[in-house]
DNA sequence: ACCTTAGTTGACCGGTCAGTCAAAGTCAAC
DNA sequence: GTTGACTTTGACTGACCGGTCAACTAAGGT
């Protein structure tokens, strides 16, 4: 009984791990049913497709990281443009955990998704583009308790949030680049200088 | 005599196209040649491998850019920081003009193969990553001149310029994801404020 | 005991992958 | 007008691609 549970979930799992590691079409489900040691055909019995595998390991990776994560990110025990500090250090961290691990700085699992198959497949852009804008929210009210408690000026908190969502994705790709989190930790504090006004009309 | 050179050219050129459309692993040579009316054959006589073409093409694609479209872009005819922003504008009429042409936002050519590639093929990596600097040379500039006219406190124009890379890149990144050049415009102008202060010691 | 259902297995499909090769064609220099 | 370098050609390799399928196993419900 768990059995079955365990098989799909040892699937997803282990395409989320060769996927961020080098990329979708570079890893074939031939690959990540040997990784996983499970056999093709129980593959095509849990999912109709790699693409719709893909779908479901979007959802499973990114409820994971906003449920457990998140909250402790952004938790209101620091003042809130701290908790952006705080956010911007747990990604310099993790980059540099998956440096020491791996070698190599994997960038950001959502971006390089994005990046990759953003023109391919209209669902997995969809789904990916959910999850940028999922992130967006709590850094919006960051940012709103920031204005409200007088340490940031008025400014339009959903543009200067989707701003900050794409500084982090280029930092991240750049880091990637660099193959340094160290890009991370010296580029990151400018985030906080990235303000949009709020629009006049 | 320029039939080589052109047969060479057109499979250069197609590669572009079609790298920047798709992916790298997503075209095949065959499909290279196929679009370039070229056999495969002729392919292997002037490129070793796939990679080779791809890194050769990098060259071209940057230096034709960099020779080109840069200068236009980054000439003294106004201001420094009016020049940030016709460079954000010409990102915008860019990514318009494709999704006219294609339906598609694209997003950033070598930022596409930098996410897709850098963990996967060390010469790519580091074509990319000699591209983005290259990129931040002018940026650089502008800003060393903008402090000098006292349009900008002082800071840190080497760590500026690549926070204004990495913006840029994140900003395409979204916008792609989006399928939306508007995203360029909107958020772009935020790029402005990117500064990293001089570092203290 | 029997049937259903979920899960598993491995052989199999047509097509494509990057890359190889030997032979033929082309053309300029001598 | 022949040589030799450059270019072109298309058939070929072995591996792999995503996906299919029918047969099989195991467990539960009745």
């Amino acid at each position: 009984m768990t059995q079955a549970h365990d098989t799909k979930q040892r699937l997803l799992d282990t395409a989320q791990k060769l996927f961020y590691a080098r990329s979708y079409e570079d890893v074939g489900v031939q690959e990540i049913c040997r990784e996983a040691d499970v056999k093709k055909g129980s593959f095509y019995h849990f999912f109709p497709s790699k693409r719709d595998l893909t779908l479901d390991m979007l959802d499973a990776s990114w409820k994971e990281f906003r449920e457990t994560e998140l909250p402790a990110v952004f938790a209101s025990d620091i003042p809130p443009l701290q908790r952006l500090e705080r956010f911007l250090d747990m990604q310099y961290r993790h980059h540099k955990a998956v440096k020491e691990q791996t070698g190599q700085v994997l960038g950001c699992p959502y971006g390089n998704l994005a990046g990759e198959m953003s023109t391919q497949d209209e669902a997995i852009r969809e789904r990916v583009l959910s999850i940028f804008r999922d992130l967006e929210a709590p850094i919006e009210a960051v940012l709103a308790e920031a204005v409200t408690a007088g340490d940031l000026e008025k400014l339009d908190t959903r543009a200067t949030a989707a701003a900050m969502v794409a500084y982090i994705e280029g930092l991240t790709l750049l880091a990637k680049t660099h193959n340094d989190p160290e890009v991370v930790r010296t580029l990151g504090p400018a985030m906080l200088n990235l303000v949009v006004p709020v629009s006049e009309g």
